[in-house]
DNA sequence: GCGAGTTCATCGAGTTCA
DNA sequence: TGAACTCGATGAACTCGC
């Protein structure tokens, strides 16, 4: 019909609907931009009467005004400012993660663990939440010591525990039986996927807006986190596992071994992470940490994670072997609650 | 055509559609001019019959202004002085506002307190993050005893040391002498822009992904902190203090009152936060400060928050005036570092 | 794709000043 | 007087989440 082509306003060529009207573009910014603000403020000086059409809609902005609202239009669709405020900054937080999923696109993907394909990044760690929040049955804080010393404190513990076994076998050839020393390589291999970008000629980028700098910290561990499961599947070990265990492992190790590898990234003269991507380094100094907007939001694991970063300074001669096979550990935690087979690794 | 190059008054060159006939600028400036003061007052002395072109355009007004009537010029669309008044007013508003949100360039022309004009919330929060950083000074956390207790254990202690005395005054009147009831009466005042809109038929948002619920979070931050400096400026009591110490004042305490006064949203009860906006209701619950992602970013005030909030839930019922003043004491609090003039309030 | 908002070149009012 | 401005309003052509 002619209706579904014409601005029930003004007559002019209509581009769908507008406010729940069919309208042209033109009615459609007038009325966004005059609904709420000026919807008293215009006089008529001409009877109130006035036609509007396509010739004159900008003679009585009065008049044009009252025949939006006779027509139909809504100011329940308009946006409020808190709506587009909001809008803005998820739009902010979508260009950062497609700015780096450029690396991706490997893959052919598909197959396989659809459990463990996992749509969005952004949805494990909803899940990871949701499943933090649900303390009631036996798990993760009373299961591991988490709720008080937290990811990073118990990652620390790792740490020393560790490093006195590690040490000593840099040449890691053949002091373990040869199904070990193939899991070793395997692991050793697929950790290479997770290699981060070496120093790049990149333009370093010191962030300055809080919001920024929180985004580009999710984008990391999101863009990390796609690469541990990654891995993952490339490990015998790992894919042998039923694909429930294979879930709960990714679930309860994936963002603790993102902030466990960080550590490659962690400048230990001047305290800070460079996080690097295909153009850019954004720095992000220790003390981000530290800062009001981030005590709002409480949590008591900055100093233990502190003093973690500073002991690993001491002992971690930048030998990633070791951040490797804490990755490893991570992964296999045979405590993780919920899990259907314990099964032991190396 | 020649038509919409040529001025259809004298012939010159015309730019564009002036008072509804394309004419020249100088053909416009004359109409504008003289159409509503004139009309009647010129005379033509040569039998009000001249020819109007590019030469003797300015030989016979009578004629020059007949013509411009004659080739179709309104007078309705020249403004009236109403409407002039106006436009005045909406370009000085729309100047004090850019020169309030203008980046950097801050000082320079305008007038007072340029160093609050603080071009984008973003930036205050950044600043004060970078504040936080430069730790080597005697500041915050030494001064305060901030680095452990942190913000929200610090408003905890004055919580309780204040309540007892603002109890017994809430019927403040007459316990003060003048000048300090006035200035108690212009905080009041004051905090009145702060009142969070009341519940309302808004529909209930519960947020469904991290990055939104951050945004959420810090969209509220943001907005509650515009208000606490527009607030400030309210009070003669802050604005008799030097530009300087209002920025330090304003850059330590926004933060901290606007987390504080988040307390007002909080459902007890549920333990979550309700932010309100025009016409939504975003819920976050308390769980979401102990989730894993919000691990990942450290810190170690999740717990001592939530026992402030504990605590508060006793004392506080819903008594706005207790937050009003401790918003005052917050803001007001001498030991900032850097200030210059240490001068208590109330 | 739809329908919100956003962007920006352009228009046409008034304003300034030599 | 008129050339050269300022600036809000407009609307065609976009972006982007859903
Ligand atoms: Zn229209
Ligand atoms: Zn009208
Ligand atoms: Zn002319
Ligand atoms: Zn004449």
């Amino acid at each position: 019909m002619i209706q579904n082509i014409v601005c029930r306003v003004c007559g002019g060529r209509s581009t769908g609907f507008h406010f729940d009207v069919i309208t042209c573009e033109s009615c459609k910014s007038f009325f966004r931009r005059n609904a709420l603000t000026n919807a008293t403020r215009f006089v008529c000086y001409l009877g109130a009467n006035c036609r509007i059409d396509l010739e004159n809609r900008n003679k009585c902005k009065k008049c044009r005004l009252d025949k939006c609202f006779a027509v139909g239009m809504k100011t329940n669709l308009l946006y409020s400012d808190e709506q587009k405020q909001l809008r803005k900054s998820i739009i902010e937080s979508n260009r950062k993660l497609k700015a780096n999923e450029m690396t991706e696109t490997n893959d052919e993907s598909v197959s396989s663990t659809p459990s463990l394909s996992l749509q969005t990044v952004n949805d494990i760690i909803m899940d990871e939440m949701c499943n933090h929040e649900s303390e009631t049955s036996s798990d993760v804080s009373t299961d591991n010591s988490f709720s008080d010393l937290s990811i990073n404190k118990n990652a620390y513990d790792l740490d020393l525990s560790v490093i006195p076994v590690t040490k000593p076998i840099t040449d890691y050839s053949n002091q373990f039986n040869e199904l070990e020393g193939n899991k070793l390589t395997e692991l050793l291999d697929a950790l290479k996927i997770m290699i981060f970008p070496t120093a790049t000629s990149a333009e370093n980028i010191a962030l300055n807006s809080f919001v920024n700098t929180i985004n580009v910290i999710i984008m990391a561990h999101e863009n990390e986190i796609k690469k541990i499961i990654q891995m993952s599947k490339c490990l015998t070990t790992f894919n042998n596992l039923c694909d429930h265990d294979q879930l709960i492992l990714i679930k309860h190790g994936a963002i603790e071994i993102s902030i466990l590898r960080m550590i490659c990234n962690f400048n230990f003269e001047d305290k800070y992470w460079s996080i690097k991507t295909n153009d850019h380094n954004y720095i992000i100094k220790l003390d981000f940490f530290g800062s009001a907007p981030i005590v709002s939001m409480g949590l008591t694991h900055y100093n233990n994670h502190k003093r973690f970063l500073e002991n690993m300074g001491l002992d971690w001669d930048s030998d990633t072997l070791i951040i490797d096979l804490l990755t490893a550990i991570v992964l296999f935690n045979p405590n993780r609650p919920q899990l259907m087979h314990k099964n032991m690794i190396k």
